[in-house]
DNA sequence: TTTTATTGTGCAAACATTTGCACAATAAAA
DNA sequence: TTTTATTGTGCAAATGTTTGCACAATAAAA
């Protein structure tokens, strides 16, 4: 004979209803040993029953503690962000989790404010990719020292106490040039990235590597630095390489765009592709599948990257007052992708 | 002299600090008119010394609001509803709302929990585009009935009382074949998606309906139905109509991945594009500016379609109790890009 | 001057859950 | 049998904010 007013159901009235305290049902809920098995049922069933569920909100703010991760990436709207933000998602909502996401837009400032409001309140922890303008890491740092979980991805930032998740660009660049290697190109040129970017950098040593463990000697002239790695800088870089006087037959290029480039240019000045010259891009871009011929490349495993993120964050939350897990640099390993634009490897 | 524990700051802490009440302080923070301003400029002043902010937990507690809206999409990395969920962030962000992201993966079951989930508590409102399986409503009419703000994206369902904010792929569609038309030709063919999906459907029948007004004759042979607008399948359609009896001097394809196809097929039967044949895809998605030649498309403002949903969607959330908002179905304008794959319209 | 309206502030309750502590009941050990 | 340990449950406090109501002080009206 209630009020049936639409108000939604809380502990006491389950508790009313089963002639319990409202302590044992929160235990139940939470699975406490010290309840017995016949309550637990008792409970359960009643549960179901009445489709309950208890406010998250109200239970955050007694026990301190919540089931969000925030996620702050350059912007979402880019291929391998929002790859590697699905993955999050899909391991972090398997756990119960919810993902909160946030863009810097590559703007410092923008990512302190929202560091500042991620640990003013909501978050359990927090994954981020550091903006392209973070130079100083104080914000980072106060969110460590907060004592709330953080994981950075793909970015690196040295002498910074956390978790790291990234490609091993060094190997997967070195292992692009191997392949050109190995198929029997004798003079590979590299179209790079901003060199003063960690990631780029890093690409153009492991393919400087390649080169000189296996006898081939690089040059200035082989390299081609882009500012962006578009598709119009691509064209430009291309251009330029096919003009030199010892011309080469092979091309690394550090993202799909300029690899794209490349092969259309190519193709313009009718050398063929991989007969007279083999191209190799990075990150597998959807386009790579699409240019003709299709473009050899290194998958990322950005959607796995992901997952790995959530996984290792998620253990730094639920372990949190455990033990101090190390912090780590953990390398997700990508995948060299052999299609048409590079020659087979002769067996 | 106090005990230095580094417990959050309270509006309690502000109070005593200030010699007034906590109540004061609240409301201060929400601007409430019968505060005087001089105490707000102190409490103000204090809160911007302390680098005080609210607990969020304990407001949305109290107040039963929370600021956080709910998105769910069948997956976020999928270039269209990345950009649509980036113009839903930027927008909220800047009114101090946050995004969590679900993922319903094109599933019915899947996207009945999350809405459940979001039912529950967490939500003041909820965007949402309902997975390709969703077929029965009364999940969403659940949400409505709740009183949970909300509003669908890009895929419409019929009868239901709510906003909904999508492109008019009629005219779109419309204008492209329009386009091809004004440029001179005189048997234009269309790869189609799957006809029973609502948009592919009214891209169709925008298509045919160009034809008519123009006393330009619509035959089946013209249509091709694909089954995802793949690529691959781009390449069949692309060559079943290139060997009509009648040839055709114009193709309306229902998205750019069937466009590249028909542009590449094309180019290697040495048909000259656009000279001899006009080709137009349709979501303006990278690839479209890099395939030679680089194919006009229809831009269907994914972005700028987040930032509407934002909008209609805060606006209910904040005149909730207020005047009832009729619901409409919000048709968010397309842009004709014009590139080298159709003819330049004479003059 | 008295009455009435207005302005600014404080009191205290309420929100739904979690959890330390207490305690009764039962089981195990002495 | 008495003592001690174990198991299962309840009591009540605590969490930080918001808000209806009360009330004092001042201003306006009578």
């Amino acid at each position: 004979m209630k009020k049936s007013d639409s108000r939604r159901l809380t502990i006491k009235d389950l508790a009313k209803e089963l002639n319990l305290s409202s302590s044992t049902i929160s235990r139940v809920l939470s699975n406490n040993p010290r309840i017995s098995e016949a309550t637990k049922k008792l409970v359960n069933d009643k549960v179901k029953e009445l489709g309950f569920s208890l406010d998250p909100i109200a239970s955050s703010f007694r026990s301190k503690k919540t089931k969000s991760i925030g996620v702050v990436a350059p912007r979402i709207d880019v291929d391998f962000h929002s790859k590697v933000i699905s993955g999050i998602e899909d391991y972090a909502s398997e756990l119960g989790y919810q993902i909160t996401i946030f863009q810097s837009k590559d703007s410092y400032i923008k990512e302190k404010e929202i560091l500042k409001l991620l640990e003013t309140s909501l978050a359990a922890g927090i994954i981020i990719c550091p903006s392209l303008e973070t130079q100083k890491v104080d914000h980072l740092k106060k969110v460590i020292k907060s004592n709330i979980p953080l994981v950075l991805y793909d970015r690196p930032i040295e002498n910074l106490d956390t978790n790291i998740v990234c490609i091993n660009d060094y190997q997967a660049s070195y292992d692009a040039t191997k392949h050109l290697i190995n198929t029997g190109c004798k003079r590979i040129a590299h179209i790079s990235g901003n060199l003063n970017v960690n990631i780029f950098n890093k690409r153009f040593e492991g393919y400087k590597a390649a080169l000189v463990d296996n006898d081939l000697e690089f040059e200035d002239a082989l390299l081609y630095q882009t500012h962006n790695l578009s598709y119009q800088e691509g064209l430009v870089a291309a251009e330029k390489l096919s003009k030199l006087k010892n011309p080469i037959d092979g091309i690394v290029c550090a993202n799909d765009y300029t690899a794209s480039a490349a092969v259309q240019l190519f193709k313009k000045l009718n050398i063929s592709i991989p007969e007279n010259i083999s191209i190799i891009g990075f990150s597998n871009y959807p386009i790579s599948t699409i240019i003709e011929p299709n473009i050899s490349t290194i998958d990322d495993n950005a959607y796995y990257m992901g997952n790995i993120a959530a996984k290792i964050l998620i253990q730094q939350i639920e372990d949190k007052f455990q033990k101090k897990i190390d912090h780590q640099e953990i390398l997700v390993k990508t995948d060299l992708i052999i299609r048409d634009s590079t020659k087979k490897v002769k067996k």
